[in-house]
Formats: C-alpha cells, structure tokens, sequence
RNA sequence: GGCCAAGUAGCUCAGUUGGUAGAGCAGCGGACUGAAAAUCCGUGUGUCGGCGGUUCAAUUCCGUCCUUGGCCA
C-alpha cells in the first residue's frame, strides 16, 4: 500500500540485483504530478533505470488495457538485456490485468461516455442500471444502481459491439508468459502506516503540492473529472485552489484520501494468496526480503 | 468571585413533551476486466460530564460539583 516504503525497498533491491523498475502505478504516469505521487526522485532514477514513469500528460487517461500492453513488452526487453524486471507500485488493478490478461472488449469511448454521462445527469444512474438489466441482464445482476463507473463501461460495451460484456468477458485471456515472485509489504500496525500518511501528506504541502498544480493549470487544459485530476491530494488540492474547501480541511481531506487508499489496496493484497508478505514497518526489512529473493531464485 | 451558554459515538452535531439514542465525517470489512490514487457495497452499545434527588422508570426534571467558552467584576 501507499506510504509503506516501496520505493526505498525497491532501490535496496536495485544495489543487490541488476534490476530495471517497472513502475505500476497509475498516478507517476503522469508528468508534471511528482509531489502529489511520491515519484521517485531524479537521483534515484539516475541509479536504476525506472520504466512507465512520466510517459502522459495529465490531460490525457491511461488504463489497465495500456499499462498491459507498455509492460509486457518491457519486461521482455529487460530480461532480454539480462537483467530483472522489478515491478513496483500500488496500482492493484495493473497487476491484475499484467498478470491474468484481460478479455477482448473494446477500448473507451470518449464520445460514447459523454452522451452516457449526460443521461445519467438526466436521470440518475439507477435508471441506466435499469437499461444495461434490459441488454445485459447478467452485468447488471451484479452491478449495484449506483456503481456509475461499471455501468458505464457495461452500457459502452454493448454500444459501441452490439454485444453483450456479460458475453464477451472470460474468453481468451492472455496471462503473462513470466512466472512472477510476488513480494507484498503490510503494516503490522495499521495506526503506525496513518502515522506515516499523516506526516508524508504534510511534507507534500510543505513541498508545495498546491503550487505544483497551480502550475499544471496554467499549462495545460484540466478539468476536476479527468483520471490525473482525481488522484489522492490533487483531487483535494484543486477545491482548495477554487475556494471550496480551506487549509485544514485539505490536509484533513488528503489525509483521510490517503488512507483509504491504503485500505483498498491491502484489501487485493490480502486475496493475493500466492504474494510473500512482508511487515513494512520490520527494521531489518531489506534483508529480510533480500534473503527471501535469494531462496526463491535459487530454485528457479 | 458572579452571570450566561455548552458538555451525547474518534470528530462535528441532532434528539428524546421522562420509557437508556441517531446523522454526517472518520475508522473498519468487502467488491473490483480499457478512468482503478477510480467506482461501489456493507458496518454505529456510546458509564448521553461526575455524584445525589424526584419517579415504577432519568441521558431527558431538580440540586450540586467538575470542565470548556463568553460576558461582568
């Protein structure tokens, strides 16, 4: 999870093994938003070469169907250069997607979205649930009323193919063709991990996470809804710039984001059967996970 | 020192014409197929400040004490 150390376990890793980093990370794609991401420093790029970190700006979306498709070939090449790629990041979803493949369905619809969106505006997301129940009555099963995200992609699915996702979801997946070792780091204490959050967030406004995206909304054209506008302290940050919330209630609001973030993404570790897991808060961390790896290649 | 107001869930507060209480936020658990740092679902027993009194019954009425804020000395 965010705040438990992956970048400075990933950089120990980096002075032991020949490793490339495979950022996983759905926020340091995006340039500009250093701060706010925790993104690993330029010193710390110079020592390892890091992958998939800066590559958009933040007015364009990536997605678990991209990430896939830029990583896979990655960590093809970076094997192919004899070293090992080490992926790294929080972005649970991606390492999903990286490892059992996704189902063929179609890519988003900008277009198809819009006029989605501005039904729901109309008429509310349980009435679309309502429609995908008439074209897609299995998605909509299990799809809440107000799960506006899901029942968007399902009704954009059916528009753009004709088809059904309940139909076209579960064939030919393609899963990763690398056996990967997963290492997983949890907090033995969880109030120990909002500790850390709570003093990261306020190094990142001392840092100047408000004015880093002042400056990002002076070069390019954001709005509020875009994916690099909604990451955890942006989000907060952009109503603090607009007047809608005041100093304490952004750090208070960014710590709180934070936090649940942590929650969601322990939530997929913990139904990561196959992952080692690791106490992130262990002083002797670095060692004890070095030697884990050094086990685990040895049998390989 | 006197007067007034407030003391109810971790926080901000609502409420009970006396039958032991509920919202928002937080927290916690879960779901997750091209936006995933997203999106959604579930979850609220807390000496209703302390002690006495009245009452079948008090968080609710009365007394007193304590704490906090304000006003007056």
């Amino acid at each position: 999870p965010t705040a438990s150390g992956k970048s400075a376990l990933a950089a120990a890793l980096a002075r032991r093994f020949p490793v490339e980093i495979v950022s996983v990370d759905s926020a340091q794609v995006y340039r500009g938003m250093d701060i706010g991401t925790a993104k690993p420093s330029p010193a710390e790029r110079r020592a390892v070469p890091h992958h998939l970190i800066d590559i958009l700006d933040p007015t364009e979306s990536y997605s678990a169907a991209q990430f896939r498709e830029d990583a896979t070939p990655l960590i093809r090449d970076i094997s192919a250069r004899g070293r090992t790629p080490l992926l790294v990041g929080g972005t649970m979803l991606y390492f999903k997607a990286l490892r059992e493949g996704l189902s063929e369905l179609p890519e988003s619809d900008a277009a198809v979205r819009a006029q989605i969106d501005a039904k729901a505006a109309e008429r509310g997301w349980p009435a679309l649930h309502k429609e995908l129940t008439r074209v897609d009555p299995a998605t909509a099963a299990r799809l809440k009323p107000n799960d506006a995200q899901r029942i968007q992609r399902a009704l954009e699915i059916h528009r753009v193919t004709g088809k059904p996702m309940s139909q076209l979801v579960g064939r030919k997946k393609s899963p990763l063709p690398f056996r990967p070792i997963e290492l997983a780091l949890v907090p033995s204490d969880r109030s120990e991990l909002h500790r850390r959050i709570e003093v990261r967030f306020d190094a990142m406004l001392e840092r100047g996470l408000v004015d880093e995206l002042r400056a990002l909304r002076k070069r390019y054209a954001l709005r509020p809804g875009l994916p690099s506008m909604r990451c955890v302290g942006y989000r907060q940050a952009w109503q603090y710039i607009d007047g809608e919330i005041g100093k304490n209630e952004l750090r208070d609001r960014g710590i709180f984001a934070t936090r649940q973030l942590a929650k969601r993404q322990l939530t997929w570790l913990r139904a990561m059967k196959d992952a080692r897991t690791f106490d992130c808060l262990a002083q002797d961390l670095d060692s004890k996970v070095l030697g884990a790896l050094r086990s685990e290649l040895a049998r390989v």
